[in-house]
DNA sequence: TGTACATCAGTGAACGCGCGTTCACTGATGTAC
DNA sequence: TGTACATCAGTGAACGCGCGTTCACTGATGTAC
């Protein structure tokens, strides 16, 4: 019926989310033009938009494809760890140097959230609703107690502390300060995690 | 002996280096041209490269310069409110809704931190040295104690939560949950300052 | 004071380039007979 | 099984546009006499 099966097709988009879920948050949303990432994903520019809409389009889906890697990334990497270590190993792997050197497959919101910000409605929505699994996730690894609400922003909170932390080492010249850094802030983490509910 | 004095030319690089300082923050360093920008100035932009040497000179320049502003204006706030005051005040104008709602003239890092780390090194220098003063203002508002490396750190760790906070709250699509987000992370700022030494 | 001159901030056309998007076309495939 | 056909993912030229940067030129100014 059709020159190649879905299957074929399907594969296709997949390559270019993953190709687009690492440029994007490697040079940033503007900076990554159609051309450069069709032909990192082995097309020409040409098929795009038999793919997606527009740009905005595949950012939207990319942020989504990219949000849950980095998800399914910390949920495995959590899976055999016990419950009163889960925290230590979270906010470890969240703040450890690998992920400050290596933007392209991280925290999408470490390496994008101004960008995100800025960006229409329906990347909000969609980064919003994505994130909130990855909140959620911490979440689980919070000491027992509290409301769903509480835990739900005290999740929030020690996100976005690491998040902060990330980009100010990432920003910062000094690399010696940059890991001095990681470590204060993992260490303020961990403090708002194991506030008593 | 010039067309015009000094001044004049010094004139227009600054009202350069405010728009660019407006600008960027607000669209993004990717996504400002030199064009517009010098409309925004008065000017045509053939006169650009008789201030700046490329756009990341000027880059670099007004990002020095907004981090200039931004520090001036809690500096400017800060000076009449109590010294046991003043880390809630910090705090509470740091992730008011109105910083939320604007970031042309907020917080450089959290409109810019995610280019700044992809920038060069010039950049992330001046960055990192000019916001070292905003650090101080943080640190001259935590309770007594403490080394002046323990203080650096604490002020540096509030700041991050902050910073991680607003750009959580400016993503997020839903604006009863984007502000719920800031008084969640205004805890936990106060939270980390608050510790005893 | 009046005039000729030197300066250089600012102008705007032009450079080569990449952007997002459109579209007529190609050709490998699955289907129908 | 072999052949004719329909499909449509992918190609690559082209659209208008804005990018950063360069450069010959302009003209308002301060200086020199």
């Amino acid at each position: 019926m059709a020159r190649y099966d879905d299957v074929h097709k399907e594969a296709s988009r997949q390559e270019i989310l993953d190709r687009a879920a690492e440029r994007l948050r490697r040079d940033g949303i503007a900076a990554v033009g159609l051309r450069g990432l069709m032909a990192d994903a082995g097309l020409t520019h040409g098929a795009f938009y038999a793919h997606f809409d527009s740009k905005a389009d595949l950012v939207t889906e990319a942020v989504d494809h990219a949000v849950g890697q980095t998800f399914a990334y910390f949920e495995h990497e959590l899976a055999e760890v016990p419950q009163d270590r889960k925290m230590d190993r979270l906010v470890e792997i969240y703040l450890h140097p690998r992920h400050r050197e290596e933007m392209s497959i991280g925290c999408v919101a470490s390496a994008l959230a101004p960008e995100i910000a800025r960006g229409d409605k329906a990347l909000r929505q969609r980064f919003s609703d994505r994130n909130a699994n990855f909140l959620g996730l911490i979440a689980d690894c919070l000491p027992a107690g509290g409301t769903a609400a509480q835990r739900a922003d005290r999740a929030t909170t020690v996100f976005a502390a690491m998040l902060g932390t990330l980009q100010l080492a990432r920003a910062e010249a000094d690399q010696a300060r940059a890991e001095a850094l990681l470590k204060a802030g993992l260490a303020a983490a961990l403090l708002i995690a194991r506030q008593p509910f």
